[in-house]
DNA sequence: ACCTGAACACCGTTCAAGT
DNA sequence: ACCTGAACACCGTTCAAGT
C-alpha cells in the first residue's frame, strides 16, 4: 500500500505494516507471509530484517510501549498517581483491543529501551512516595503484573463472542444462580469498566501504605 | 501411547493427552493433529469431540483450574489469606511453567464451573473480611488480574532464553547502568521469586483496608 | 546487502464417504 | 455416532541462486 517506487524498507516500516494488519484483521493474520505481502515483499526477504517471527513480535511490543511512554509517563504537570493511571489505561486499551494481542507480551522479556524507560518511571514514582529502593522495584513489578493481567482478562472476555462452550459435557447451566450465587449476584459489577481503575487504586494504596 | 485395544475415547482423555504434549514439547506442539496422533486418531476425528482447537484449549483451562480448585480453595483449616496465596502460587506455577501456555487463558471467558467456583471462593473470602458486596466482586477480579499478569511476566522472562534482540537497531546497550539506573540497581530484586507473594500481600492490604 | 523461487515440514478445518 | 482419506488454504523457516 506504500505509494511510489519504494526502493528500500526499514524495520519500522515492517512493524507499522504488522500493526495495520493487527488492527484490521486480528492477531491471527499477523504472519511473516502476510506482512511481507502487504509490503510487496517475498516472505524470505523478511528474514533480512528479523531473524524470526518472534523477533518481529518483540519489535512490535517496543513500538507499542514507545507510544505509551511518550504520551503518559513524561508529563510532570500531573500528579504521579494520575500518570500511573494514564499509563495503565493506555496499555490496557491497546492490549485488550484485539484478543490474542497478548502473545506480544509473552514473546520475550520486556527489556527494550521503552519497556525499561516505563519501568524506570514507575520506580522513580514509588521512590518519590518515600519507599525503600528494593520495595520500589517490586512495586513496579506488581503494577505491571496487574495491568497485564487485566488486559488478559479483558481480551479473554472479548474473545468469547460467538463461542459455544464445548469444554465439559454438562456445563450449559453455568448461569444458574443457585450454583454460584455470589458470582451471579455481582455479574454486572464485575463487567464494570472502571473496576480496573478501582483495583489499581487499591493496589497503589497497599503499596504506598508501607511508606507512610 | 495408551495401552490395550482402546475402543472409545473421552473428552477428558483428549485434554490429558494435550497436557502431556504441553509438558514435554511445549505449547507450540499442542496441535489438533499432534494430539490426535498421540491418541492414535485421525485429525478429523478430533472434531467429533471439540468443534475447534479453541474449544479444546478452553477445556484445558477448566481441567487446569479444577486441579487448583480442589487442592487450595476448599480447605477451611487455614486462614483465608493463606488460601489465596496457595491458590495464586499454584496458578502462577502451572501457567508460567511453559511459555506460551497463557494463550489458554485468553482462549475465552473464564466461565467454566471450576473457574466460577474459584471466583466464588474469592468473593466469599472478601465478604468474610467485611467488604460490601460490589467491592468484593471487584476485589476478586483484581486478584485474578494480578495473578494472571504475574504469570505473563514470568513466562515472558522464561521465553527469552536463547533470544538475541533484533527489535530496534541500536539497543544492545540495555544493560548500561547510566541509561536506566534505577532498573539496573534493582535488577536482582525484581527477579526475586517471592516478589510475587509480596505484591499479592500489598494488593490484599489495599483491598481489605476499605473494610476496616 | 538485499531479494527471489522452490522446497520442507508443518498447521486448522471441511467434505464426502464409509461402518 | 464415530471414524477415515483427500483436499483446501494456509503457516515458519531454510537453502541455493541471482543482482
Amino acid at each position: 500500500m506504500r505509494p511510489g517506487p519504494r526502493r528500500s524498507i526499514s524495520q519500522a516500516d515492517i512493524v507499522d505494516a504488522a500493526f495495520e494488519i493487527l488492527e484490521h484483521k486480528g492477531m491471527a493474520a499477523v504472519s511473516v507471509r502476510g506482512v511481507a505481502a502487504a509490503l510487496g515483499l517475498t516472505p524470505t526477504a523478511m528474514y533480512t530484517y528479523f531473524p524470526s517471527k518472534n523477533a518481529l513480535l518483540r519489535a512490535m511490543v517496543e513500538q507499542l510501549l514507545s507510544t505509551i511512554d511518550l504520551a503518559a509517563a513524561s508529563d510532570p504537570g500531573v500528579a504521579w498517581r494520575d500518570r500511573v493511571h494514564a499509563f495503565a489505561a493506555m496499555l490496557l486499551e491497546r492490549l485488550a483491543e484485539h484478543a490474542g494481542a497478548l502473545v506480544l507480551v509473552t514473546s520475550g522479556p520486556l527489556d527494550g529501551p521503552h519497556a525499561l524507560g516505563l519501568n524506570e518511571s514507575l520506580i522513580a514514582g514509588f521512590l518519590g512516595e518515600g519507599m525503600p529502593h528494593a520495595d520500589a522495584a517490586r512495586a513496579a513489578l506488581a503494577v505491571r503484573a496487574y495491568v497485564l493481567g487485566a488486559a488478559a482478562i479483558d481480551a479473554a472476555e472479548r474473545a468469547g463472542d460467538a463461542e459455544v462452550g464445548a469444554g465439559a459435557p454438562s456445563q450449559a447451566l453455568w448461569t444458574d444462580a443457585t450454583a454460584f450465587p455470589l458470582t451471579a449476584a455481582t455479574a454486572d459489577v464485575a463487567s464494570d469498566d472502571d473496576g480496573f481503575a478501582w483495583g489499581l487504586d487499591r493496589l497503589l494504596d497497599g503499596l504506598v501504605r508501607r511508606a507512610a
